[in-house]
DNA sequence: GTGAAAGCGCTAACAT
DNA sequence: ATGTTAGCGCTTTCAC
């Protein structure tokens, strides 16, 4: 048990150098003579001195610490952004902190406030709420980025996907298979992300010229639990849609539950398809058609241009949109399956 | 734009106090008259005045930081620990931060390494690999505490499952449901979670006088993948069992489309059940059969552990099993509808 | 190339 | 009840 910490002075002592020298060996070794630099390192060994991370961070006025904060660590997409992020930070010595907002305003507040005492040195907004995020909680000096997520002053780069492309994809991959009466189960309408992906379907519908049934758009939440509620109201109209787009892969294995709950076959009797290709897609049976999602990509990116950032605070903001692809699965078929099978009122 | 940032002399000056009793009325407001305290906390509001938390960091040797090592972030188990643990210590004023281990001992490593720079004052370990958790890496002033992992010193509670009973509860159930050739998928089995899970269970055929078939106990990964190959390949046997555990509910979801991959329908020609109560099993079709798995709990209690180390560094060491309980889901089904295997008749 | 000294912002004795 | 002083451990001028 150390009784005290060794410290740059204990080495400079032992090695017969002053502090300064320690420092500049450990930091800028280049500028000290070779002969002084292997005395120092052998102390260094010898007393297996560490320097204290915390004297540095005070030093420095930075604690190499970014944080992330999401709606909520159980989606598997969010957990691909924090692995991406989390890779990407590592790398370059910096530790991530995440941040729970269960997609709560309120909750982002505190997070930020919790933030600004850890002095974190940067921070990622990823979807979460419209409401702008609570930036002004934070340390003055954090840099910022924003996943899917409109950022309210320059100078902060911005991660988007282009729903717009995305959903055009999925609704023409049911028209091609002969849906027309296509339903849709949003977020919840409170973010960002849900209007925008609802925007973008009806959108994608117009462009399509495929009727556009008001009645079949239903807003929720980010839950599996509202994919499953959602899917049993839309299949339980007098005239169900043949297909449904749900607009995230967790309301889409909701609505897969949901259909077997009132013993509706996916894609015999309805199309489902998903949108963020969770790897948890790959393996519900029928496996879901769905949209391919850079979310690894997206917290690599988000990371690296708030390092970047932290460096060139000046540099010019970046804007980056990703593109969807279509991942085909099992969960879409032809409409002909449906029509013959298919008993309820008439079709339009 | 400030130029420089207001530090608690700033606030003294305008104040016309000493620093000491700026810090003071932040800090033990009890102890300044009151006037004085007014007096300050005007000034405080007034410069919006925030303390520099790296100064306080660096006086107090503390960080306020705790880190989570777990062995994936995808895996939604995990990620209700990252929960349990994040509202626990956010409640108190400390931040989480995440490291991904992704099981390999290597990677432990690293994350020490960095967590030492960050200067953690305390370290979760959960799960993860067989070896001993790299500490001697960590700060040594960072307590520790391990959730389902032996610990390799004093000193540091440990959080454990009941493994022994809940294999006896699963067993017993399909015991009563009249199996007796069970399959088992088992985790990577370089990890302690995995071997444990296996000897209980093989412990549990024992207590329950079932046959003992070493052919159909795999051992594999933590992977869905793993748990399909894993299922088809027992389900290929000249003999398969009527019955599957998968030793995690991942594994137990791979296993579900592993059977629905070579056209067996769950639980009417193969039972399976999973293992620690993910979500996902409530989603699945057939819902997952499983054991309650107190993920959030067990985060909660570490890091509420953490907590109290911190301020009793000598506090006698918990150790901590929680109990696990059967979760009846569809998934399981009586043999004799297996036997049968023609029509699929009443279900359990 | 290296040392001396100042200082980052805060807190904790010690005085008063 | 409040002010003074002395660090915490490191980096960084500025001399030499």
């Amino acid at each position: 048990m150390h009784s005290k910490k060794t410290t740059i002075h204990d080495v400079a002592r032992k090695a017969g150098v002053s502090a300064a020298t320690v420092s500049r060996v450990l930091n800028t070794p280049a500028i000290v003579r070779e002969e002084t630099r292997n005395r120092v390192l052998a102390v260094v060994q010898e007393l297996s001195y560490v320097p204290n991370p915390l004297a540095k961070a005070f030093t420095h006025d930075r604690s190499r610490l970014v944080a992330l904060i999401i709606p909520s660590v159980l989606n598997a997409n969010f957990a691909d952004i924090i692995r991406g992020a989390g890779y990407e930070l590592s790398t370059e010595g910096y530790g991530l902190i995440i941040g729970n907002s269960e997609e709560e305003l309120g909750q982002e507040v505190g997070i930020c406030r919790l933030l600004r005492d850890k002095a974190v040195d940067g921070v990622i907004f990823a979807f979460g709420t419209g409401d702008a995020p609570p930036v002004s909680e934070l340390n003055p000096r954090a840099v910022t980025a924003f996943i899917d997520r409109e950022a309210d002053s320059p100078y902060v780069d911005t991660f988007f996907v282009d729903d717009t492309t995305g959903m055009r994809r999925i609704c023409g991959h049911l028209a091609e298979l002969g849906h027309e009466r296509i339903g849709f189960l949003g977020g919840a309408p409170a973010t960002v992300t849900a209007r925008r992906r609802r925007a973008a379907f009806l959108d994608a519908l117009t462009g399509l010229g495929l009727p556009m049934i008001p009645g079949l758009h239903l807003d929720g939440e980010w839950t599996m639990a509202w994919g499953r509620e959602g899917c049993k109201r839309l299949l339980s109209r007098p005239e169900p849609p043949t297909a449904i787009i749900a607009c995230g892969d967790h309301l889409a294995i909701g609505a897969l539950r949901g259909a077997a709950d009132i013993g509706r076959r996916v894609p015999e009797d309805v199309s489902i398809a998903g949108y963020d290709n969770s790897p948890l897609g790959r393996y519900t049976t029928p496996t879901l058609t769905t949209l391919s999602f850079p979310n690894y990509e997206l917290g690599r990116r988000a990371a690296r241009a708030i390092i970047r950032r932290l460096y060139q605070p000046g540099a010019a903001p970046l804007r980056w949109t990703f593109p969807l692809e279509l991942v085909p699965g099992e969960s879409c078929g032809w409409l002909r399956n449906v029509v013959s099978r298919a008993a309820p009122g008439a079709r339009s």
